[in-house]
DNA sequence: AGGCTTTACG
DNA sequence: CGTA
DNA sequence: GCCT
């Protein structure tokens, strides 16, 4: 094996970290080292080179710390330099007989200030950390925490519940009748179900039902007549926001290529695209019928020449596919883009610097390679991927939300909070709990309420990670005259850990004021294809602003009169929601009816 | 031909 | 640039 | 890519 035996005698003072090594793997390792003639050392204060199987910056600073090194980033008079080496640089090299080029291994590089008392442990550790004692105490802390809170909480969840029931379900299940309906019409999937049994010759050049004339091809069934559509499609209403869209939709198996097109320019960063693709997407969502024909796509709002174009390809190729996705879909550079910018904190951009510049492939590569140049966020992103891709479920979401809930209740009494986001638009399973947080008396809501409550939550074990925290909300901001300028909603993006599941959950926290309340619902609960036409409406309809905090006059800067979205005592939050829908001349929609994607 | 939601914060 |  |  050992052809020629790698010299490290050139190394300076060496220490083998243990970190995750059985003690057997480290004594077979430790003794490699040296048969290099690596110059270990056991006293970490003795040395500049560090070797361990750690990947990560962060952990790199409290293996360092929990050995008595004060370490920093940045150079002091007389601190001495010291780096962290992935033992995977060793490991290959060693096995290789070849020296692998050190300096692309290093996970850390810091300095160490010659330490006056070699403190085992540092009692002051401000930023988080991944250390096994630590989380055990979390754990210790949460256990207790879950079990105190149990009963309290079995009491909201059970309100949750119902109130899931009453509304969300049971407005899913009126979708699912008006579907049924709809279905008895009879669409391309009831028609090519029954021509496909017996057309063994593959070559369908007519059916039943169809016939293709002229390079069209044509249904036999009456096409549905314009006045028999929607009123939305008869007034080619272009506006989401003006007409209820479900979440499930007869054409949703078309939908979903479509979506895999639009992913594509999302990729590319083609805004003209992503816009073009979400508009139709959400046009077909809302449409109630199964799509027969081209030319009945063509009369939706947001579909035109391509639209058709593509339908026709779906529904005479044979299994129904489009060759532009089939060719992204085996596409590599697709498939890697796709998944960089699934990782939190990676956008577009970010994914086609990886794929394009760096030449990783895989997540493996970002993690071997790319480590240290990754953002803080990123670096999150990548750490949880699997528990962040994981999906959560409805239970799960009221779980979480129940904790913020309750803590904020503890912190200011009469806080109230409803989770919005893809939860409240019904959907089954999400990615991450957004939940609004507000109180009836604004001066509740002031004063850094957010700052507070998430403190308190990474005190309890529940925040594990901090990836945003706004600035706290401005209590001398008059509420009528201002513009409340704009994103100004206190908010925090935070990583949760999920009691039951154990999963690390992504979780955004606003906090409101009562006079927000009604337009925040309207702005957090998506989807976003309805928040993109909402803010169109409010615009060319009335000249108005639509934001979170509430709606404007586009002159003025001011509050439109007569938009009173202000929660008041005694009152459900979601009818201040409902007086702004209105109030900017929308006919009320339920959450689940706003199913844009 | 020009427009397409919005913008502070890290 | 990426996020809400 | 579709609308005005």
């Amino acid at each position: 094996m050992s052809s020629t035996p790698l010299d490290l005698s050139h190394l300076p003072p060496t220490f083998l970290l243990p970190t995750r090594l059985a003690q057997p793997k480290a004594n077979e390792i430790s003794s490699q080292l040296r048969s290099c003639k690596c110059p270990l050392t056991s006293n970490p204060a003795d040395a500049s080179l560090f070797v361990g199987d750690i990947n990560m910056p962060k952990r790199c600073e409290f293996e360092l710390r929990g050995r008595g090194l004060s370490v920093c980033s940045k150079m002091a008079p007389d601190a001495k330099k010291v780096r962290v080496v992935k033992l995977k640089w060793f490991t290959e090299s060693h096995k290789n007989s070849k020296l692998l080029p050190i300096d692309e291994y290093i996970v850390f590089a810091g300095y160490v200030q010659p330490s006056k008392r070699p403190s085992p442990m540092s009692s002051e550790q401000s930023e988080e950390q991944e250390g096994a004692l630590e989380k055990d105490v979390a754990e210790r802390q949460l256990k207790k925490e879950v079990l105190r809170r149990a009963r309290l909480d079995r009491v909201r969840d059970r309100e949750e519940k119902e109130h899931d029931t009453r509304d969300d379900i049971r407005k899913l299940q009126d979708m699912k009748l008006l579907y049924a309906a709809g279905r008895r019409r009879r669409g391309i999937d009831g028609l090519v179900a029954m021509s496909e049994p017996g057309s063994e010759n593959g070559t369908r050049k007519s059916t039943p039902e169809y016939e293709e004339r002229q390079g069209e091809v044509v249904s036999r069934v009456r096409p549905r007549l314009l006045k028999e559509m929607p009123d939305w499609v008869q007034q080619h209403n272009k506006y989401s926001c003006c007409r209820p869209t479900p979440l499930i939709s007869p054409n949703a198996e078309f939908i979903s290529l479509l979506d895999t097109i639009k992913l594509s320019r999302t990729l590319t960063s083609d805004g003209v695209g992503i816009r073009a693709y979400s508009t139709k997407i959400a046009t077909l969502q809302a449409y109630p019928y199964p799509l027969v024909s081209p030319s009945e796509v063509s009369l939706l709002p947001g579909c035109d020449g391509k639209s058709s174009a593509l339908f026709q390809e779906y529904m005479t190729s044979p299994d129904h596919s489009l060759a532009v996705v089939r060719e992204l879909e085996k596409s590599p550079s697709f498939s890697a883009l796709k998944l960089f910018s699934s990782i939190w904190g990676v956008g577009p951009a970010g994914a086609r610097e990886f794929f394009y510049d760096r030449g990783w492939k895989t997540l493996e590569d970002v993690v071997d390679h790319g480590w240290g140049q990754l953002t803080r966020a990123q670096q999150i992103g990548v750490k949880y991927f699997d528990e962040f891709q994981s999906p959560i479920s409805r239970n799960e979401a009221r779980e979480i939300a129940a904790v913020v809930g309750k803590a904020a209740g503890k912190l200011r009494a009469g806080m109230d909070y409803t989770i919005v986001g893809g939860y409240r638009r019904g959907k089954m399973e999400i990615h991450d709990v957004d939940i609004i947080l507000s109180h009836t008396t604004h001066t509740m809501t002031t004063g850094g309420v957010v700052k507070e409550l998430v403190l308190e939550l990474e005190a309890s074990g529940h925040i594990t990670h901090t990836l945003h925290l706004g600035r706290e909300l401005n209590n001398t901001t008059t509420i009528n005259t201002h513009s409340y300028g704009f994103d100004s909603l206190e908010k925090a993006l935070v990583v949760f850990l999920a009691p039951t599941s154990g999963l690390h959950r992504r979780v955004d926290i606003i906090l409101v004021p009562p006079v927000s309340v009604g337009s925040a619902l309207l702005g957090w609960t998506g989807g976003t294809t309805f928040e993109r036409d909402l803010r169109l409406w409010c615009d060319k309809e009335h000249g108005w602003k639509f934001t979170s905090e509430g709606v404007f006059e586009r002159i003025t800067g001011r509050r439109v009169a007569g938009i009173d979205g202000t929660w008041r005592v005694g009152e459900k939050m979601v009818e201040a929601e409902r007086r702004v829908m209105e109030g900017v001349g929308l006919r009320w929609l339920e959450p689940c009816e706003r199913c844009t994607g």
